[in-house]
DNA sequence: GTCTATACCGGGATAGAC
DNA sequence: GTCTATCCCGGTATAGAC
């Protein structure tokens, strides 16, 4: 349980809100793999014991990153399929160009959001962001193939559209594509693009979630 | 250039090839991002200092270690390829699978073999092993959207079917699936169903690549 | 509430012994 | 051809001053 720190100090009003905004550009330049506290504290330009008055340890801070990453996640999927128009499989795709463009513009994505360890009981706060954002994407996804399809071949394609979203994200940050330059907008259009293809083909009957 | 090493040594009679064989092991473990010199010297069994005796610096390590990537990538396609049927679809579908698997437990992926930094002209000998595997991927692409289609239909295809076996194969080393414990085995089925789906698709006007 | 200073660790890389 | 020893750097985390 950290201190909310909602009083003014003397570098920052608020250090806390300050570390999870400049923790999304680390994310978003180096992923969370290269994620550390010293260079979050340097951006932010206090010294490198700073954060540990607000958080715990490493662990805790990159859980509040967390929770912070579903709700952003969340909200800009549903703006963006409120300015959608109805057809369910663009609605569906325009969710998945979101997750490619904020992953690479804010390196928020699942990686951050279910990072291994996180998944524990313990850790009830995060699950209460994560699960809306969970809950978002299976209706659209449940829209998408229709009210006749049932929750198997929902969960198939949320899978395969978040691997595909996920993938252009990836492929973007690993330097696979850095002979072409494209831009966040253009690896969205990409990813919505084939979103849709995916998520518009006819249901195959054979194929069933690998487990239920 | 390094040194070739074929001849016997003190411990080992090719630690050069000990090394790009335990790189791969790492690479399966952990990824690129926090691959290590020191750790992979001692996972071979030998000093950290050992390795720089067959290679210039980490960097020089890593060039080896993607040539090396390229070419298992492109023979195990290749072979999956030769046991797949005659059907296009299906074989560029099993070459998506066989990338989501092989990333899985080799770390042999677009990221080791592109890595940011290996683009440039200097690197003519890693790029003489990057161009074959390209090229068999886009024969299997071309092939996949038939004569008639064009190259940009088939580059876009691409983009996307890579984009989803890196997915998929990427959310399973983030711990995106943590929870569900699928195998590499189950990846690769799902990453090659749906590529099929992506490649069986009646191709779009409306869609040209990015960029040319 | 933030600072400086410090302990400790792991990784990159070099020097010189064997 | 590999070893030990060493240096430098950056990251995690704590202690104590202001």
């Amino acid at each position: 349980m950290t201190e909310t720190t909602s009083g003014r100090g003397y570098h920052h009003g608020d250090l806390r809100a300050a570390l999870l905004a400049a923790a999304r550009e680390l994310l978003a330049e180096h992923g969370i793999a290269q994620f550390s506290v010293a260079a979050l504290a340097k951006r932010v330009g206090v010294s490198s014991a700073a954060p540990y008055r607000h958080f715990a340890d490493r662990q805790t801070l990159l859980t509040a990153v967390a929770a912070d990453a579903a709700d952003r996640l969340r909200e800009q999927i549903e703006a963006a399929v409120a300015d959608a128009g109805p057809d369910p499989v663009d609605r569906l795709a325009t969710a998945a160009g979101v997750y490619t463009r904020l992953r690479i513009d804010e390196g928020i994505g699942l990686d951050v959001i279910l990072q291994p360890g996180l998944d524990d009981p313990s850790y009830t706060d995060l699950h209460e962001h994560t699960r809306p954002l969970m809950d978002t994407l299976m209706a659209l996804t449940l829209d998408a193939v229709g009210p006749q399809e049932g929750y198997r071949r929902a969960l198939v394609l949320l899978e395969d559209v978040l691997a595909l979203a996920h993938g252009y994200s990836a492929m973007q940050r690993d330097g696979a594509f850095s002979h072409h330059q494209y831009t966040s907008a253009d690896l969205e259009a990409k990813s919505r693009a084939a979103a849709a293809v995916l998520a518009g083909a006819e249901p195959d009957p054979d194929r069933n979630p690998v487990h239920l």
